[in-house]
DNA sequence: TGTACATCAGTGAACGCGCGTTCACTGATGTAC
DNA sequence: TGTACATCAGTGAACGCGCGTTCACTGATGTAC
């Protein structure tokens, strides 16, 4: 049955909000079109009304995940007042490496969730995710307050270190622990 | 037709070496039980003579790979000489964060291959992984020759820099330099 | 504004494919005598 | 040492399953008049 075009654009975010937090949680190839379609409640029989290829719908989950990100450490960097922004900074890069951070079953972090299986992904999700690094270390380096060198160091040790914690979390809670406390100083 | 039990633990090796390879290539998930085989020069059916099953294998890879870098990292922290030590060490980190490695086809830091993934493996490999990354942060905190914590904050740097340099090796080159040259200072 | 019809988003069955795993079979090796 | 037979590593067909993708169908929406 036709719906209206509001409610085609509200399917099709609701499959790309749905997809972008399945993704994050069992990486690309782990989640099939009929989950991430059920769970935006439809069925997989329409999925090709909406995108030309399972790809695309990564390509699309990749974008607005990393918009969200973006906007968020873009925030930071505009602060205007020095101190209130290496307060923000600072907040950021302990949200980064919490507890909560480590235990939540998809990282918010892009990096985190896809970097290691970028090698394997198509053309599509590759530039899809590129832009999006560049984009998202751009912005972290002006939050950062550094010189772009000393940002990429520091972003390479919160994503480093969150994805070592993750990894060992529940083979081994206490060096997990461990790791997050060293990366925090 | 049945073969010398010499015969039978080198085919077993032979499997666990290529999977090791292939693992870290692809993934656990991207190589199937008759890949392996066939790049031991087998074919899929005798897989099941030599491990229970597929999460064995990889289990028994991903204990494989660890003894080889740990063996690696353990002879530099061997070393007696300290300006020796040093010297290994920071030869050790260049070769780490080094163009070669990064477009490496299979990392060879389990950490960087399979960190990411590690939240979706089964019990097996989870405990394998986190001996394995136990037993290698504590020779390469000998091998650092500083303390605990910021040994952990520099293999960090390492395992971050080197994964987010390769996810955007493909799509963003000049970034990916970058990322590398940063992180060695 | 009202009517007639074309459009098209969503449904659910079906497809071809590759996966992990099982199994009957083969025949050289290992072993009991 | 020689012989007879049990063992078992490797082969290749087969299985059930879930995947991405296709397709005929439905019926409310969008539109031409």
């Amino acid at each position: 049955m036709r719906i209206t075009k509001e409610r085609v654009a509200e399917n099709r975010e609701r499959v790309v909000a749905e997809a972008s937090r399945l993704f994050r949680e069992k990486g690309f190839a782990a989640v099939g079109v009929a989950e991430a379609m059920r769970a935006a409640g439809m069925t997989h029989g329409g999925f090709y009304n909406h995108f030309g290829s399972k790809e695309a719908l990564e390509a699309a989950a990749c974008d607005a995940i990393f918009d969200r990100l973006v906007t968020l450490i873009a925030a930071i960097a505009e602060i205007a007042d020095k101190t209130e922004r290496r307060e923000a900074f600072e907040a950021y890069r302990r949200r980064y490496l919490s507890g909560k951070a480590r235990d939540a079953s998809a990282p918010n972090c892009p990096m985190v969730a896809f970097a290691g299986d970028m090698t394997r992904q198509s053309e599509a999700v590759r530039v899809a995710y590129g832009k999006g690094l560049a984009a998202y270390l751009d912005a972290f380096t002006r939050a950062s307050g550094t010189e772009r060198a000393e940002a990429l160091r520091r972003f390479a040790v919160l994503a480093g270190a969150l994805t070592l914690a993750r990894s060992v979390a529940a083979s081994d809670p206490e060096l997990s622990d461990e790791i997050l406390e060293s990366a925090l100083r």
